[in-house]
DNA sequence: AGGTTTTACTAATACTATTTACTAATAGCA
DNA sequence: TGCTATTAGTAAATAGTATTAGTAAAACCT
């Protein structure tokens, strides 16, 4: 900047208005393009660091996440944060922990070392967490996660709406005997769905049948399995809701080898809209789709708030905020 | 650092010295431990910005992706990327252009201002890019993508090797009559795979037979039709090579729909291993990997190396570094 | 004409480290 | 004893910007 400024025939002071473009600095076109001139010239680019330096401000967010890769509709969730921080002048320093929590903790570490001006917590499926206490010395979101205590925002898929959505369609249809082939890990997509489809079927009048719920492992052979207990029972189920599309996966396989025609015989809605599955079974599957990119969205969105709301030091209560799990309708209802 | 030094009685320098372990600064332990005391006291945090403009190194690479979340398996790329550059202390910036090319141009810039030490330049599916001519102001490394001129080092899967190891295991199995049902775009995958298809049949002998190729978009149903047409050849192929899973997808469906068993009536064999459908196709895919995370740590650590070598200046002509593709053996062949 | 306002700048300082050059005090040695 | 070598530090320069306070000259106003 100073060789810039010894070029144009001003001082150092001046380019920098002239690149920041300050108000009340008064500095007449002429100059300005002298300036501009010099840096082209001279091929100079502002350097970031001595300006986050000097501002305390890095214009960065960190995004922590346990596992990026593993499940692979995930990546939209930091595509969300990324797309939303960009438009806003943000980048973000992402690190990923594999779930090891000392490398949680030297990731925070080293995100403050680098002052960023925010954290976004995520993880890869709903779940409760306890980030390290140090987190709080920055504004942070918990992104597809929460704390127990609520003492972080924190931003999760709705998912006792999606439960009551999907069997809601289900009802649409017309089905009144529908179950639930459900995971058999006790976590809050688990309970949450299960309670809406509760609340959904107790909406029309409709006595909960703990046999028509099965709880297996979330996967195409849970899927299977669940399948196979829910229909033959005495008063088989003419709609099944499936905790996911993988274990969607398997309702078909069984459809499919024991003679029953998908949504004839046998309505299924899935979740999570995977695209490599969901649309390419036969038929293409109705299912309930996660909001990862728009929960990324939010978090950025909150985490911008927060930053200035920061400046005002004013202290409410963090916001936990619910995303709407869409319906996607396919041909499987 | 400054009320550091006050706090335990020394000047500002002897903390840095403590605080970097530097050699020959002889600080007697009692010091440095009242001065790790006072760094605990005051919850002291050293300024990574501050020492990155002193030292003129941010320990932070640029990742530059055009579409991240859009193909799932891709995340593998970055968590290659991420869990190499972690082990060396250095973060990843990702920026995700959504193949704009002004966003591109931006991206390079931005990252350029924050003075990172190297570029990673990763594309999502392998084919030719002409990224920003301002990358070559830093050390640069092309992933999963190449630049036509190779005035950049970059990082591929071996196609052609691909191509020859899948066939080569049809062979293995004693197939001589082998279809290709491959992709309709011309993109380097494609050609790749399909040269090292015909370089395996050469190798034992077998001519090549152009009927035996087919051309569909790289989906199911191209996979079907694909399937369809060189199985109604008068003397059809016992073993099926897919562009890649989706489409060995749509092969199935062809097969289970005309009563063909696989692998006894039909052997097939995919590529890319895709998560949520090589390993839950009845029977379980046989199929190549993309050696998605290999690439992405091959990148970052041969961005080390580059940065290590600008000292000495050594100018050798950008490697272009080829990945093979291991058999992922399974049930279908 | 004399005073005020506006224009077009500049000098100096702060941000938080790292690094070089230097010093005072002590230890070692013949 | 007198000299050098080592120990245990310190002062000051530097990195590249933003920002505050100030100034000289020109323009404006009555």
């Amino acid at each position: 900047m100073k060789d810039v400024a010894k070029q144009a025939g001003v001082s150092q002071t001046t380019v920098s208005f002239v690149i920041n473009q300050v108000e009340n600095a008064n500095i007449p076109a002429e100059t300005q393009e002298r300036i501009f001139a010099a840096i082209d010239k001279l091929g100079y680019r502002p350097n970031a660091m001595a300006r986050q330096l000097r501002s305390n401000r890095t214009q960065t967010f960190g995004f922590i996440s346990d596992v990026v890769a593993t499940t692979p509709f995930a990546g939209r969730i930091i595509q969300g944060a990324q797309d939303a921080a960009w438009a806003q002048g943000y980048l973000l320093l992402v690190v990923n922990t594999g779930g090891d929590e000392a490398v949680t903790e030297a990731a925070v570490e080293t995100l403050l070392e680098r002052r960023v001006d925010g954290i976004l917590y995520a993880t890869m499926y709903h779940r409760a967490v306890t980030p390290p206490a140090a987190v709080h010395e920055t504004p942070t979101v918990l992104l597809d996660c929460f704390v127990e205590d609520r003492s972080l925002p924190s931003v999760v898929p709705d998912e006792i709406r999606g439960g009551y959505d999907a069997t809601a369609a289900l009802l649409r249809k017309g089905h009144t005997r529908i179950g639930l082939v459900n995971n058999l890990d006790v976590v809050p997509a688990m309970s949450g769905r299960q309670e809406g489809y509760r609340q959904a079927l107790a909406a029309v009048g409709i006595a909960y049948d703990e046999q028509l719920v099965s709880y297996y492992p979330s996967e195409p052979l849970g899927g299977y399995t669940g399948a196979e207990q829910l229909l033959q029972l005495a008063q088989p189920p003419t709609a099944l809701f499936c905790f996911n599309d993988r274990m969607a996966l398997g309702v078909y396989r069984y459809a499919q080898q024991h003679g029953l025609r998908i949504p004839g015989d046998l309505a299924v809605i899935g979740f999570d809209n995977q695209d490599m599955i969901a649309p390419y079974l036969e038929p293409p599957l109705t299912t309930m789709e996660l909001p990862h990119y728009g929960m990324g969205q939010w978090a950025v969105a909150h985490l911008l708030q927060l930053i200035e709301q920061t400046g005002g030091q004013s202290n409410y209560p963090p916001v936990q905020q619910l995303c709407e799990c869409p319906l996607i309708e396919r041909s499987s209802i």
